[in-house]
DNA sequence: CCAATAGTGTCTCTTAGACAGTATACG
DNA sequence: CGTATACTGTCTAAGAGACACTATTGG
């Protein structure tokens, strides 16, 4: 970054924005938060949930603000990373804006609150989000985030975001096939991530689904990266 | 993004830049390139080369123009993508800047020259680079660069950027073997550098380096995936 | 008992790494 | 000829997917 004798009024402005992906699990379904829009431009239009970064916050600082706010809950549990930035001069109609996308995991979360900007907020399921045509380049920002949160399943251990302090293997299977779509073998899974070297620490107890029996309880290990990885192919 | 009744004087203007994490191959050494900044802030340290984006002038395209700027190059060949976005309200102490980041992998280049703004422009080995201290948080920016550059080799056909049109399979060995920092089997990484579906094609000829038998030259072929990967472990 | 889910064992196929061996150049 | 580099073959170990089998619950 180069800033030799910069002049603050020969640029026009620049609005820089957090934008959100938040993906979560209900019902083995994976959903991601939309807020319609209450105002032009895209009025009646789902987006992603979001908003301006204030003048003395870290663009993460910002994030964590906005997901806390849109989902309506505290200190949200699960998993914030960033994902890329949106810039294109015509992307917003009103001025220059710069959008930085965030990825957020989270455990089944309460149903949202419209907040002052949104007509409504909701939980859609991800197939549906990505039939509706999406306000600004929220499509491709979805689709981004989608493709980031397969891949990294695959590596790390992402997918206990979506699950509370303590799951079963099957919690995680199931979160593994709601993201990747596609059914796995549920005896192959339980070798293959109770086999990853520091990922899954015993409770000691176990928990029962009412039919069946009654499988372990895991809390999440330390570790940051899955070997070997758990493969989609 | 919400944007409801958004009022720009409100909000202090945010100056967007784009940093750029250039890396090349000189001598079977990765090298990165770095300006030396001419004025202050951070007068006389090494910096990532980088600048404004203009008012009318996507992302993408500010780190093109930038990055022909810096290498004195036009039609830089190799490849360019977004890194990541780094807004830390005091990273830089005269105003707000959120600087969005692009890695760029290129052949070896000429020396580059100065620009207006900084005092020097090299390329530096990366080695070397890490043990500087770089203006505003460069460091950050480089270590994030390299780390999804050796990620990438892994599974994307990436380590052709840093060859001409026209490359053997050893030259694309000391691609691996620089940036991942490790000597590799040139027997088993030619098998399975050959062995990936698609990834190279045939010219035909081959090169001699004047010792040893002649390889083979390939192109690169159309896969944007390595099935299966090239391996660190 | 049966049905359902949890978890283990076993087989086959593929791939990674080690490294012997062959091919083709230069001096 | 030797040496250096390109390229191929072969062995072994480990992981992936298919799937039989055992374990433990509720009904």
């Amino acid at each position: 970054m180069t800033l030799p004798g910069y002049d603050a009024a020969s640029y026009p402005p620049f609005a820089v924005t957090v934008d959100l992906v938040v993906l979560t699990l209900r019902g083995d379904v994976l959903h991601v938060l939309l807020v319609e829009r209450g105002a032009d431009p895209w009025r009646g239009a789902w987006a992603l949930p979001g908003g301006f970064v204030r003048p003395d916050e870290g663009l993460d600082a910002a994030a964590e603000r906005e997901l806390s706010e849109e989902t309506g809950v505290r200190d949200v549990p699960g998993h914030l990373e960033q994902l890329a930035s949106y810039g294109d001069p015509d992307r917003d109609p009103r001025m220059r804006v710069v959008s930085v996308a965030y990825l957020a995991l989270a455990p089944d979360l309460p149903e949202p609150h419209a907040g002052s900007d949104a007509a409504r907020a909701a939980w859609v399921p991800v197939a549906h989000a990505q039939r509706r045509p999406l306000a600004f380049d929220h499509a491709r920002v979805l689709s981004d985030g989608l493709e980031r949160a397969r891949a990294k399943l695959e590596y790390s251990p992402l997918a206990a975001a979506f699950c509370g302090p303590e799951f079963t293997v099957a919690d995680l299977r199931r979160v593994y096939e709601a993201v990747w779509g596609r059914a796995l073998d549920p005896r192959n899974f339980h070798r293959k991530v109770t086999g990853v070297p520091g990922l899954l620490v015993d409770t000691g107890r176990t928990r029962s689904e009412g039919r069946g029996r009654p499988a372990t309880l895991y809390r999440l290990g330390d570790v940051t990266t899955l070997h070997p990885p758990i493969t989609r192919d």
